[in-house]
DNA sequence: TATACACTAACATCAAAATGTGATACCTCC
DNA sequence: GGAGGTATCACATTTTGATGTTAGTGTATA
């Protein structure tokens, strides 16, 4: 079995040296940076011209720039390496914007040692693992949104309007393209806006882009 | 601690008699309800008068209609149940289609009966737990997009013209809520418009609603 | 210092959108 | 069979949007 080339940015050194010394003392893994803030995280490996890790465990509330901020600095260095959050932080804000800056996985730091190993592990194989209650609010996202408002049903005719307009045509173009007078996409768009509650184009396409109907 | 109760709806019977034996052998677990199809379970849910499940062990690939599509209906009729999908299929559609219409856990079907019971704990907890591949296509939703093209830069003041625009003002609108004449608003819109190559407002927006400015 | 660029603004023009009223025709539902 | 809703179309008006040119002012950078 191949090691594992891990890398650690943890500002409490008892947790740090926790998993320095898990680690570590497994064959499997190899420990190859420590630090105890990003800025130090990446000085290091300008310095030490050294193996890049494939795995970095990083903490969220760092001295400095905190963990989140950190990743987009941290994936241009190591654009290969997959970046485990390992944090006291359960909030969903916090959750999503590590995983949108490119995190893999999201650990609460009561995780065991065996279930990060756990987690490194299919990390490492390509897979990931979050923490049970991570996990949920992940899940919980996409989950059946409490539906935003009444979706006030429009006609057939009027969502083939609607569906002009989004696809950015002009009133002459959507009669064209539906085979009836201008006047008569006119009057449709006005009573689309009544239903709506709206008047001009550009709200129209906001509520469909952001599924609104 | 308390039983939790179970519900399978399987068609492989291999499958189905190996989670009945396994969580009905376990004090810990009830199974209360095993179907081979999403229309029998709720036919015998309908039947029986039972205790209703709190966790529902559901395959996708079902005689009649799928797990996923069964979800709605099954939600309607258990609406406080954790339903955890157990199925062969990894692609990303099956895997967001059954978390979007409520599923709350994904496991494909090689995990083991341990991994399935520290599954449905998990469930039962309030958390999660999904296999190591289907959770790495979940975390990759989010990661940053392979950008949408380049994020052609516009300007502080252009963003606010475009801000503006979005939240669906008039040039005359956006003029007085950033203190400038309307000529001038004009004047940014033809550059936003120039350095986008776009030429409307409906474009713009539907380039900002999907995260593409 | 000279060049480039962002922001501001005025003036102008044509195309498009927003809004209204009125009218015909076709459904469906009571 | 009449009431109400949808779809169709015409005609008309006002407002907005899209596009262009020109130009003064400030700032940053080569």
């Amino acid at each position: 079995m191949e090691t594992i080339t891990l890398a650690i940015v943890e500002d409490d050194p008892v947790v740090r040296e926790s998993l320095q010394t898990f680690f570590g003392g497994n064959p499997q893994f190899e420990v190859l940076t420590v630090a105890s803030s990003v800025e130090t995280f990446l000085q290091k490996l300008d310095a030490e011209a050294q193996p890049l890790p494939e795995i970095l465990l990083l903490d969220i509330q760092l001295p400095g720039m905190s963990g989140i901020e950190g990743i987009p600095g941290i994936r241009e260095r190591l654009p290969d390496a997959n970046i485990i959050m390992l944090t006291t932080f359960e909030d969903s804000e916090k959750i999503f914007a590590a995983l949108c800056a490119g995190a893999c996985s999201y650990l609460t730091k009561q995780t065991s040692l065996l279930k990060i190993r756990e987690a490194v592990l299919n990390v490492s194989r390509g897979g990931s693992y979050m923490s049970p209650s991570i996990a949920r609010k992940v899940v919980e996202y996409f989950s059946p949104k409490p539906k935003k408002q009444a979706n006030t049903t429009l006609t057939d005719r009027q969502m083939d309007i609607v569906q002009g307009i989004v696809d950015g045509l002009s009133y002459k173009m959507i009669a064209a393209r539906l085979d009836i007078s201008i006047d008569t996409v006119r009057s449709h768009i006005m009573h689309i806006y009544r239903a709506l509650n709206i008047n001009s184009k550009g709200e129209l396409i906001k509520r469909v882009v952001n599924g609104e109907l």
